[in-house]
DNA sequence: TCGTGAGTAAACAATA
DNA sequence: ATATTGTTTACTCACG
């Protein structure tokens, strides 16, 4: 399964509208091992899902948890309808692409074995080693010995983005670490200190002005400088066990350079290597992109539910519809903009979040104030491009030669190489390949959705058809 | 070895 | 007066 198919599947799991409620587990999930078979013949996500749908089966214990025990334990969607209403304030990227999901409190009681790395393996004689082991992915709920394999700036910038308004006070920023991140509960106090450090020294934060009669107490709002944005996503894309970058080790599994094509005489940049020191087996590896895709809906979810600083229940009602139209229009705008927005580039980390001085960003327009170019209150149309960005690697492909300047964009300045394998091949016989898999991803998904209790526009035609 | 990013600690000023 | 917030400096460590 390629990088793409697994974004794209990813993609249809958000963009899910509706439950099945008529059929059983057993029958959707024999359904689901069915297709999945049939799209992605002989693929270790099938067959993960395979030992998943066997209560009884045979599969080695590392397949079957924790996905059989825990999640499909709490498969529990409350159908929800699209409303009339477009405000969609409150809604962030993280929220929309159902990332947070993956890191929101969630069931503790299951991977014994990772519960015993946390137990055993941190502890270096007397010395209480708080790094994650690079085998075990991270889950901050499970693993709350373990410093969170994300740097501040990260941490920050998720607690700002799953704001409603996208700007927060560095209180809420605490609050919002230690709701996600339990290691910090009792962790030394320094990180505090950290993370105000962090906000003053790296450029990605900037302080809001306050309005007028606003009262918040002590300290300003802060929030994300856009012309940043990108690169702090990437940054987060490269962070080990995010749910991107579970399915992007997905895609790649063999630790060869992958090229994806910017526009603009930029050259074809390798997407970074996934095989570092937080490498995980493949095993391990589908079960957690399967896991995700789960956890993507918000499935898994048995603890409190997260609520943002002004109260709101991430996990209402009112609020998932609201993520859903969010997730129809972002389909739209997926649509519209995928052949026509470069996506972020970088090759070193500085590109990501950097503390130094060399501003790129502001080449485009200034603006006298975070609150000009930032919309907070509206709907972010950037949030879309970066959406379309983040999962779409591929689709850039025909756009070598465009010329299509985005100020939230970075791209690195190379010369372009057209990777002449690609250029073998025609684009006709492309837009067949791509034709086919897509037809297989959609099927892939659906089954995948159906299992999850999701019943998607295309399964419901079927199911129409069928019936009729 | 060097440059850079990241984390940590600490000092200090400003502010509610 | 106190706690919190924001800024700055210095240092260490890891990594390429």
């Amino acid at each position: 399964m390629r990088e793409n198919d697994c974004l794209q599947l990813m993609h249809l799991v958000a963009m899910a509208p509706t439950r099945n409620s008529d059929e059983s587990d057993a029958s959707m999930r024999e359904r689901l091992v069915n297709s999945l078979s049939q799209s992605f013949p002989g693929s270790a996500l099938s067959k993960a899902l395979s030992c998943m749908s066997a209560e009884d089966s045979e599969c080695d214990d590392d397949m079957k948890d924790p996905l059989s025990s825990s999640c499909f334990a709490e498969l529990r969607l409350d159908k929800v309808d699209i409303e009339d209403d477009d405000e969609l304030t409150s809604l962030s990227w993280l929220q929309d692409n159902d990332l947070l999901k993956n890191i929101k409190p969630s069931d503790v009681d299951d991977d014994d074995d990772s519960q015993k790395e946390n137990d055993n393996n941190h502890r270096d004689g007397n010395h209480f080693n708080p790094t994650h082991p690079p085998h075990v992915p991270y889950n901050p709920q499970k693993h709350i010995h373990s410093k969170p394999p994300y740097s501040f700036s990260c941490l920050i910038f998720m607690a700002v983005e799953d704001s409603p308004h996208k700007k927060l006070p560095v209180k809420d920023i605490y609050s919002w670490i230690l709701n996600h991140f339990p290691y910090f509960q009792n962790a030394p106090t320094g990180w505090k200190n950290s993370v105000r450090h962090n906000l003053s020294l790296n450029k990605c934060f900037k302080k809001v002005d306050k309005d007028r009669g606003q009262s918040i107490g002590k300290g300003s709002l802060w929030c994300i400088d856009p012309d940043y944005r990108p690169n702090l996503l990437q940054a987060l894309r490269k962070t080990p066990y995010h749910p991107y970058h579970q399915l992007q080790m997905l895609a790649n599994p063999q630790p060869t350079q992958q090229y994806h094509y910017v526009p603009n005489g930029m050259r074809p940049m390798p997407l970074t290597p996934r095989f570092g020191p937080n490498t995980i087996s493949p095993h391990r590896d589908i079960q957690d992109v399967a896991h995700t895709l789960v956890s993507l809906k918000g499935l898994g979810n048995r603890g409190s539910p997260a609520r943002s600083s002004d109260g709101e229940d991430y996990a209402s009602n009112s609020y998932r519809m609201r993520l859903k139209r969010k997730q129809m229009q972002l389909k739209t705008d997926f649509v519209k903009r995928r052949h026509t927005e470069p996506i972020v580039v970088t090759e070193v980390p500085s590109d990501d979040h950097t503390y130094s001085l060399t501003n790129f960003a502001n080449i485009g327009s200034p603006a006298s104030s975070i609150d000009e170019e930032y919309d907070f209150g509206e709907e972010d149309d950037n949030f879309s491009e970066e959406c379309s960005d983040m999962s779409d690697w591929d689709s850039d492909m025909d756009e070598v030669d465009g010329d299509i300047p985005n100020k939230h964009t970075k791209v690195t300045p190379h010369k372009n190489i057209h990777n002449s394998n690609m250029a073998k091949i025609t684009s006709r016989k492309r837009k067949e390949m791509e034709e086919e898999e897509q037809k297989k991803i959609v099927e892939g998904a659906d089954a995948l959705l159906n299992l999850a209790g999701i019943m998607t526009n295309s399964s419901s035609l079927k199911s129409n058809r069928s019936h009729s």
